[in-house]
DNA sequence: ACTATAACGCAACTCAGTTGCATTAAATAT
DNA sequence: ATATTTAATGCAACTGAGTTGCGTTATAGT
């Protein structure tokens, strides 16, 4: 009965409602992970930006500059490592080599892009290729459901095409 | 009339007949580079495989052991650079983040490839996939075309699903 | 053959990410 | 509630891919 709860009692419904309170310490927990200042910090604030992807550097940044302690670089390292082996982060490497970072998207948005092999621009798809771009995406649902049907987790699709893109192609000697 | 050519004529036929008869000096010269042993070397491994990408280390691995004299690391990396420039390499990055060289592909086939965020495997989406993966390839090709009719050059698709395999996801605490 | 310049080779450097280890703080057991 | 366990942190030193500067060599055009 509620009368004779112990203090360890207590505590544990504090924790567990404070986990239900807040959907960050309840994500945290729920993958088996720590609720540390860090973690929250940095699911916090790539929750908050959905869609939108960091670099490790870009990352630090804003998490010293919202909060009063900045983390350590190699801290951050570890704990971007452990929230994107648990399925909460999405991580990918873009054209200049360097490691980008966001939540976990819920729905799988495809949004087709192009690196440049000559000048490196990376544009998105747009305008003439919208009707391609929907068939891509419509195909890529496809495939992602699939997979989910297999038991994997935290699907995300990037579609990328490579080339040499008209500007350059018209200002060089090309074949 | 031939018997009153100079040397200097025969040395340009002789230039024009060996661009001629080698194919890779033939390319070469049509996207504005010089025919060095490099070049030559480097383009005629690419060109061997096709379809096979090589990171930096290994194409000088296998220029070096091919050849007796071995290049020097700048040197592959900046040639590296002018191929891809002009459209004859295909340059993508990796997972771990190195960059991976083939020969530019004539046709396009897209291969979806996926990568694990937990063990970091990259295994290609073979399967219960081959419907998906047919109807991505469809979409892929009328992209690509769309692209070309408005100038670009040497298009590759490549598509990456990523996310959790189903071996990581049952044997993590997950959500 | 002569010259201009692209390509080469070497050394030193940058940048993103990693490893080892001692310390601190969550989570769990007493 | 305190003790114990172990995950997470912070620092320093390191690695590996790729880059930059610069003097030298070899190719292309005269």
């Amino acid at each position: 009965m509620l009368s004779s709860s112990s203090s360890a009692d207590k505590r544990a419904l504090a924790k567990a409602a404070r986990a239900v309170a807040d959907p960050i310490d309840a994500l945290l927990a729920a993958h088996g992970l720590r609720r540390t200042s860090a973690a929250r910090a940095v699911l916090g604030c790539l929750l908050a930006t959905p869609d939108t992807s960091y670099t490790h550097a870009q990352l630090q940044n804003a998490i010293s500059s919202a909060t009063d302690v900045p983390l350590d670089r190699v801290t951050l390292y570890r704990l971007i490592d452990r929230l994107t082996q648990v399925g909460l982060l999405l991580c990918r490497v873009d054209a200049s080599r360097v490691r980008r970072y966001q939540a976990m998207p819920t729905s799988v948005r495809t949004m087709p892009h192009f690196e440049c092999q000559s000048c490196h621009r990376d544009s998105p798809l747009a305008g003439a290729l919208q009707a391609s771009a929907s068939d891509l995406e419509r195909a890529a649902q496809s495939a992602v459901e699939a997979l989910q049907a297999l038991g994997y987790k935290g699907l995300s699709m990037d579609v990328a095409l490579r080339g040499v893109c008209a500007d350059c192609a018209s200002t060089q000697g090309l074949a």
